[in-house]
DNA sequence: TATGGTCGCCTTACGTTGTAAGGCTGTCTT
DNA sequence: AAGACAGCCTTACAACGTAAGGCGACCATA
């Protein structure tokens, strides 16, 4: 009995493989956020229990390093998948971070993720390379190279960690009317920039439903920003 | 005996308090990194068990919650050390970002933590709300100010989770010689502008020994890059 | 001066986590 | 045929957050 159930189980799914850990995980990042990515989670999501992953999986540590490696590859696939300019180094770098932005945003748990380790990934190493490579060729000095390296990682990774989010910056709606509005009489007294910047912006929105802040605008704003910059250093030197 | 015991304990040491369990983990934060942030060992520390902490913290999360604000208000504490310029909305912005960034560099684990959170700290509103009311009064629109607070909190956020560490970039050193020569020299094959990079900015350093990128310099640059850039947009508006 | 309440801390216990150690069952090699 | 091996499972342990309740010391009130 236990026998023939056994065998039937595993007649009945696929063997397990590195990959097939590394999907089921990923996809469960994804739906539940990573904190749901538990051994025990991924190996039940799989059909199997927890040990088994340790076949295919050095531990824990190593499953997360694996993920972050799966993302890198998204962005490298992402980047292929857009066309290569190849000729202009301002529209090189500038696809590759949004290639890398829309990477992040299909899985907001990668920036997180990447920061939390300790070593580098031997991935983003290669996509630090194309932009190094594409900056140095049209005549930037390695020490601008470096330094742009710095500002658009940190922008690529930081932007996804919206520290500034509609429904925050709000208050807590849904509450009783005067409690609202009397919360936000107390928000409009103690922070009076703020509030008015939250009114116009949402004002303006050309979707206010959708959320006042379009973080995608300014991204590219903040990216155009900081390659404007970074070109200008580059021609006066 | 036991009573005698428990009663010197509780004679020795001072009565606990939110502000010395918030303390204690701070401490333990900065000397063992955030995961070693445990209530068995904040209690420990405070030479006292575990459960005893809720009868002034809400539970972990609130604890972490606490550990923000403390940071926060040290941000504001750094800003006020420093003097006040008021006039120039650039210097009052560049000064907000340093003194956020030397706190951030005290307490390394800060900025992941801080992402980590859903909602906003209030605390940090208040930072927000005195950028924004320089940049608003300097002739700056709400719009421009709001994208700059976008740009300038990922920056001041991002930086400190250095993905870009001088030991991970020179590889694994301590090695065999001949083992680190060959995967030097394996580097240098797969990418040879970063290995370029690396070399051209260790030479270039004042002092190889300490680090050949001074990630002062580089914040400071581009947080210069970005306040030139959003200044020049104020003023073609 | 007794008494009951409250405060501060402790004890015990439960469910969840990562993972070390070892068992069982097929398949493949010699 | 026999032994090695791969793949999966079982059991077990320490550490985690925290719910429930206990116990002594104090303090106010009767």
């Amino acid at each position: 009995m236990t026998t023939s159930e056994s065998t039937d189980a595993r007649a009945t799914r696929p063997p397990l493989s590195r990959e097939r850990v590394l999907a089921s995980a990923l996809a469960l990042a994804d739906a539940e956020g990573i904190a749901a990515v538990t051994m025990r989670r991924v190996a039940g999501e799989l059909g199997v229990e927890a040990m088994s992953l340790y076949h295919h999986v050095r531990g824990k540590d190593a499953l997360l390093d694996g993920l972050i490696d799966v993302v890198v590859a998204e962005v490298h696939r992402e980047v292929e998948a857009r066309g290569l300019p190849d000729d202009d180094w301002h529209a090189v770098v500038r696809e590759r971070c949004l290639a890398a932005r829309v990477v992040m945003l299909r899985h907001p748990w990668a920036p997180g993720l990447l920061a939390s380790r300790t070593s580098i990934p031997s991935g983003v190493l290669g996509l630090y390379e194309e932009v190094l490579g594409a900056m140095v060729r049209a005549g930037c000095s390695y020490r601008l190279a470096h330094r742009a390296m710095h500002a658009l990682g940190s922008m690529v990774l930081g932007f996804t960690q919206e520290l500034f989010s509609p429904a925050d910056a709000g208050g807590s709606l849904g509450d009783a009317d005067a409690d609202a509005a009397a919360a936000l009489a107390a928000m409009a007294r103690a922070l009076p920039y703020t509030t008015a910047m939250v009114g116009s912006e949402m004002h303006d929105a050309a979707d206010p439903t959708l959320g006042w802040c379009d973080s995608q605008t300014e991204f590219e704003f903040t990216l155009d920003l900081l390659l404007d910059g970074l070109e200008r250093v580059r021609a006066s030197a």
